[in-house]
RNA sequence: GCCGACGUGGCUCAGUGGUAGAGCACUCGAUUCGUAAUCGAGCGGUCGCGGGUUCAAAUCCCGCCGUCGGCUCCA
């Protein structure tokens, strides 16, 4: 699972890539599933059944959705065919001879698999009565499979070929292992990281809402959650202003025609909110302005409200900017895939001499804020433009610099990556990187984009050494990506246990009685000055309550208020992760507090 | 956007045809109490929205909205 942390498990659970023999378990219960599937739904056809990361699946075109009782039936009737100790035989085909097979069985899926593949061509066959066209490998009889080592998890809609112009199958997810206690212990991390879920946590501690009367995909930022916000955003506009750039603020909508120049509203019309125009003959006309989907065109303009020199550059503009895109609506989720999310943005106008350079500070810059947030498990990407598409605007020649620079900029670096073509953005390659939530989905955050495009489309110059006008290249960064998404994958990182830096309340005063609250109150008071957030627990309630809402809120460090430590002028610390600290005078505790927030460790 | 599941007070959930329930939270009262829940009372819901079936709908049917799991997409 993804997110171990740096907490040890016992039990390891391997993924299918690390064991040739689970490779082989997982592969053959696909092959039991889709035979278990067939015999109790004669109508289902099987398509494509791999093994996946920590199981398998199987998709199927059914005249019927599965539904959670047929995964009953059919997980009990998988059990029934494991343990006829069924052996498993590859038998090799001429293409001929598949055909005739898969004619024979009336299975239209299979034959347009068959002709993609390449000889030789094997079936797999269950026993005698089943098998399917496939590479294999698996186990050698179903007494390998261990029926109480498996479960089926879920009944999802999947495209034949993955293609959402083609027929709508359904998939079947299910989890397999060598031993129960693996399966056991599978289940039990899936409920651990569904703890850890930020929709879940992020209301439990009340850091963000949705409404429905707002929209979907629009979050409303609660104070709590505001202060996280706002920490992250000084945190980095401090480490920005170190490094020369310079604060913009642009605004939420613009022109169709920016947009039309940027190239955004040919490509990806689709993907923003619809255009507001006065009345339907300037719709027609395409006269109105937009949400920004980006904030790069703003940016841009103020690079152009200048003649620029060559002894200005690199110029670096920063902003925070909020852009809105139209997400397709069953993408949408909680904080990591949202309609409307504020971007850490900076686009930095170089010239070319100057771009490797600038290229590696920006790397430098995102693994320095990765390194503060305490970010370890991501995968550097080296997102290229797919050759075969048409969604990329500029010339082929353009894109093999942009590519090359990054390429370069990876290998001085020494950085571990994987280049993936066709995750380009529309005008450039990026450096992303990629994290993963509790459920392990995979998610961007960081991001650097060179850009040869948008300098030329928007005829960027600036007045070289020699007078001659030249062209400056653009580098589009976001080390967080968007503060939503961040903020979604850290508190999954953390489990809601904030670094004290970060919290939104940092210290809580617990007085033991209600008398003692005004005196909490004048300490919190010394520590509100001296810039820590602390607050009073007013509730009345006994102190075995007020620790346990203290607890359940997640707060960093709890101090214990009472006729004792008033006299002693002195707290009873409690913190989150190391429990009792005993008494510790005041001054103390706000010095140790100051210097976690300084150095972002603990208390 | 597609397939499926789900949608009951602020939160978690029970209630499957006969005019709405629990715990927590909240408010009030009593208690002034030392390291994960003091006791009692009270407030609070046109059961996501709109149609339909029925003598009667939270419950059955249809449409829409939203959430969740996948798929597709993702500047």
């Amino acid at each position: 699972m993804a997110n171990a942390g740096d907490s040890p498990e016992k039990i390891h659970l391997p993924r299918t890539d690390e064991s040739d023999h689970l490779k082989r378990i997982r592969h053959t219960f696909s092959h039991v599933m889709a035979m278990a599937v067939q015999k109790l739904f004669p109508k289902a056809q099987v398509t494509i059944g791999p093994w996946i990361d920590y199981g398998f699946y199987y998709d199927f075109d059914n005249p019927d959705p599965f539904t959670e009782k047929d995964l009953k039936a059919i997980k009990k009737q998988m059990i029934k065919i494991i343990n006829k100790d069924l052996p498993v035989t590859r038998e090799e085909v001429s293409r001929e001879e598949a055909q005739r097979r898969i004619n024979e069985l009336g299975e239209p899926y299979k034959l347009e698999i068959l002709e993609g593949l390449e000889a030789p061509i094997t079936l797999y066959h269950l026993g005698e009565d089943w098998w399917d066209l496939c590479a294999g490998p698996h186990v050698e009889t179903t007494k390998d499979l261990n029926p109480k080592a498996f479960d089926l998890e879920s009944v999802a809609g999947a495209y034949w070929r993955g293609d959402a112009e083609k027929a709508q199958l359904q998939r079947i997810y299910g989890t397999a292992w060598e031993t129960p206690e693996q399966l056991a212990e599978y289940k039990r991390r899936r409920e651990e990281a569904k703890k850890r879920d930020h929709r879940r946590l992020g209301k439990e501690l009340g850091l963000f809402v949705f409404a429905d009367e707002v929209g979907p995909g629009l979050p409303l930022w609660t104070p709590k959650g505001t202060l996280l916000r706002s920490t992250l955003e000084d945190f980095l506009k401090q480490e920005q202003v170190k490094r020369g750039y310079l604060p913009v603020v642009t605004p939420h909508i613009a022109r169709v025609d920016l947009f039309k120049t940027s190239g955004h509203w040919q490509k990806y019309q689709e993907d923003m909110f619809p255009m507001m125009a006065e009345d339907d003959q300037s719709r027609q006309d395409e006269v109105g302005f937009v949400m920004k989907p980006m904030n790069c065109p703003f940016h841009i303009q103020i690079y152009k409200s200048e003649l620029r020199s060559y002894k200005e550059l690199p110029l670096r503009y920063a902003e925070f900017g909020t852009v809105y895109r139209y997400e397709q609506s069953g993408e949408l989720g909680g904080l990591t895939r949202v309609r409307g999310f504020t971007v850490d943005d900076a686009h930095l106008f170089v010239t070319p001499d100057q771009l490797d350079d600038e290229f590696l500070k920006v790397v430098d810059l995102i693994l320095a804020v990765f390194r503060s947030l305490q970010l370890k498990n991501f995968k550097a990407r080296l997102s290229f433009r797919d050759p075969e598409s048409d969604k990329y605007i500029g010339n082929d020649e353009v894109w093999a610099k942009s590519q090359n620079a990054i390429r370069r900029a990876v290998e001085t670096l020494e950085m571990d990556f994987f280049e993936a073509p066709g995750e380009a953005a529309f005008y450039g390659p990026k450096l992303d990187f990629i994290f993963n939530d509790a459920l392990d989905r995979e998610w961007q955050l960081g991001t650097v984009q060179v850009d040869y495009n948008l300098p030329e489309r928007f005829d960027l110059e600036y007045v070289a050494e020699d007078g001659s006008r030249q062209r400056p290249v653009m580098i589009h960064r976001a080390p967080f990506g968007s503060l939503e998404r961040l903020i979604g994958i850290l508190i999954e990182e953390y489990a809601g246990d904030f670094p004290v830096w970060l919290a939104p309340e940092q210290i809580r005063l617990l007085p033991v009685t209600t008398e003692l609250t005004g005196y909490a109150q004048q300490v919190a008071d010394r520590m509100v000055a001296a810039g820590i957030r602390a607050a009073v627990d007013k509730s009345g309630d006994r102190l075995g309550k007020l620790i346990r809402n203290g607890e359940k809120g997640k707060i960093p460090v709890m101090a214990i208020v009472g006729a004792k430590e008033q006299e002693a002028n002195a707290l009873s610390i409690r913190t989150r992760a190391e429990g009792e600290l005993g008494v510790i005078p005041v001054d103390e505790v706000i010095e140790r507090l100051k210097t976690a927030l300084s150095s972002h460790g603990n208390f």
